[in-house]
DNA sequence: ATGTAC
């Protein structure tokens, strides 16, 4: 390339409006990921925040294909799955949730679409900010789309937010012990091994979503949404990289709030200058390190495990119960409230959460009731 | 977010 170009950084633009904090070594990353060889435009998403190398709630568009602006969980998204159940106590559905570190059976599941060559993590949630969570639909904020969704105030849903577990991270080392944060060197090699990642997470959503279903006694319908947040298309003929950014052009989306707050699904919007993207979740205030030493001043166990609103946090893992407090995290309607002045997203619905499921409880129940 | 090293 020319030293004209060479010296020439990609447009950043950052969707949040002045009153919405955002973490300066955010920007700082977006104007980074700006000056790499053939980057056109970098759109950052109001839930924008650091990440390792790369920000996070970002759409970036390239001639170069990049695999580390995808990052290491390559698929991960958020399924949305009604559920018709008769009785949701929180203590009871809490009980009854299945063990979803532990995988399903791949032989158990005879007829089903099991992909070769990846199944020991199948059916499993992973750690970080995945969860899945019984929620409530709390208020209906666009009742044609609603109605259109089949989704009305009280209905029940299964929120599932997780990726490809191990397969995308074998994926992107497998890049990186060659090529570090360079280019892809065989572009169409690595989208073919990306998208089957991305296909194994939408698997893995509907299997968790299968299997929490069967456990606590309800009927599962079909997804409203399954959109993948992390992953890179060829778009107006040239790669689009989005980590922590969902495809925001005629797609609705689960945009998730904290263990603790609302979420909202929202149809998306957005056109090229947002990277044709929406924010995917509240984002982080905090680092884990800092939400943890914070945390543990702040907050009780007990109030972590059940919320403000009445939802309790499945998590054997205290750890990561204070990692993911809800306060480590922005005001998700301060999020939303930003997409929808910047004509990025409308809110078709808003959730409140019921049961949040992290990673399995750590001592057996005493008493032995259920 | 992840597997792995400390």
């Amino acid at each position: 390339m020319s030293p004209a170009q060479s010296a020439t950084s990609a447009s950043v633009t950052v969707f949040a409006s002045p009153g919405s904090w955002i973490e300066s070594s955010a920007v700082a990353q977006c104007h980074q990921v700006a000056t790499l060889n053939g980057m056109i435009h970098v759109a950052g998403m109001p839930d924008l925040h650091p990440g390792k190398g790369a920000p996070i709630g970002a759409a970036m568009a390239s001639t170069v294909l990049y695999p580390f602006l995808v990052g290491s969980d390559i698929g991960c998204g958020i399924a949305v799955y009604p559920v018709r159940l008769k009785k949701a106590v929180p203590e009871r559905v809490a009980a009854r949730f299945p063990d979803l570190d532990q995988p399903v059976d791949p032989a158990s599941r005879s007829g089903e679409d099991i992909p070769a060559g990846y199944t020991e993590q199948l059916g499993t949630v992973g750690r970080g900010n995945h969860f899945v969570e019984l929620a409530r639909v709390d208020a209906v904020l666009d009742g044609e789309h609603a109605a259109r969704l089949g989704l009305t105030t009280g209905d029940l849903v299964l929120i599932v937010h997780s990726g490809s577990r191990g397969l995308g991270e074998r994926i992107l080392r497998a890049h990186t012990e060659v090529h570090g944060a360079g280019a892809a060197a065989d572009p169409a090699a690595y989208l073919a091994a990306h998208d089957d990642a991305v296909r194994w997470g939408h698997l893995n959503r509907r299997l968790m979503a299968e299997r929490v279903a069967d456990a606590i006694g309800a009927q599962l319908g079909e997804p409203v949404t399954d959109v993948c947040h992390n992953s890179v298309e060829i778009r107006d003929g040239v790669y689009l990289h989005r980590k922590g950014a969902a495809p925001g052009d005629g797609h609705d989306v689960l945009i998730a709030g904290t263990r603790g707050t609302h979420s909202y699904l929202v149809a998306g919007h957005a056109g090229p200058d947002a990277g044709h993207s929406v924010a995917h979740g509240a984002g982080r205030k905090m680092s884990r390190a800092d939400a943890l030493r914070r945390g543990r001043a702040k907050h009780t166990v007990e109030e972590l495990r059940r919320t403000a609103v009445g939802s309790l946090v499945v998590c054997g893992d205290r750890q990561l119960l204070f990692e993911e407090a809800p306060t480590a995290y922005k005001r998700i309607e301060q999020v939303i409230g930003d997409l929808v002045s910047y004509g990025l997203a409308t809110p078709i619905v808003s959730t409140l959460p019921v049961v949040t499921y992290k990673t399995a409880d750590l001592a057996p129940r005493r008493g032995g009731r259920r």
